[in-house]
DNA sequence: TGCGTTACTATCTTTCCGGATAGTGCTATC
DNA sequence: GATAGCACTATCCGGAAAGATAGTAACGCA
């Protein structure tokens, strides 16, 4: 794309795939079910320093996204349980190229510095 | 990694990844450039609605990240180029997989909202 | 002289986002 | 009765980000 091979470009596909993902919590959050389905308490927990109503607030946009399902328990007090759907669990191919590229990165970025001092 | 694969995880590097190209102008910068080298002007008359200063910045974190190189030339008034550097080429593989993912990302939502309504 | 050029930058204002905190309602338990 | 639990939500506030606009310096040209 970048390399001018003359693709067919849909910038707007990738801006999808992009916010899908985007801000300070949503891997974490993803990070956190990927071991297992959870609770809302349990997610708090587990990713450190988000508040509720952030929680709340990304748990909806990942929802919307269909890349969690949230599941209401008619128990007392109510219990809601959140796991990864099929389409986010699709995410993973998309995650190892981002794990890739960042780490290479990372030291493309690192080794600049290092010589530099 | 969201498959429970045991994948050894670096989320720092993939946030790194993300956040080299999020926001709303940055894929629309690295395109304008991937069609050939650019002078700040050609680029904010490409990207459309961008203002110089929005560009001035966006343009700054993208060198910063080693993604594009700014060259000065010696002229008045100066003048001042934009090109992606082989880093910033590096991007396709990953490109590819957010378009990817993007387009069935737009296929799944699309899909469920066809047969909601 | 006046205006244009170039790639920014400064400043004031507006908008947006997230932090901090309190609150919700009904059951369960002490 | 008092407190806890649950998954949120409401509200006030401050900070961050971006919009809108003006400005910069020195050359080139009419």
């Amino acid at each position: 794309m970048l390399a001018g091979e003359g693709c067919p470009f849909n910038i707007l596909a990738m801006k999808d795939a992009l916010e899908a993902l985007e801000g300070r919590w949503k891997l974490l959050i993803m990070l956190s079910l990927s071991m297992g389905n959870k609770r809302f308490k349990q997610i708090s927990k587990e990713v450190y320093g988000i508040t509720d109503k952030m929680l709340s607030k990304e748990l909806k946009a990942l929802e919307m996204n269909k890349l969690i399902k949230r599941e209401v328990f008619d128990t007392f007090p109510p219990t809601v349980e959140y796991s990864i759907t099929p389409h986010g669990k699709s995410l993973d191919k998309l995650l190892h190229e981002l794990y890739n590229w960042g780490q290479e990165h990372r030291n493309i970025i690192m080794e600049k510095d290092k010589i530099a001092s």
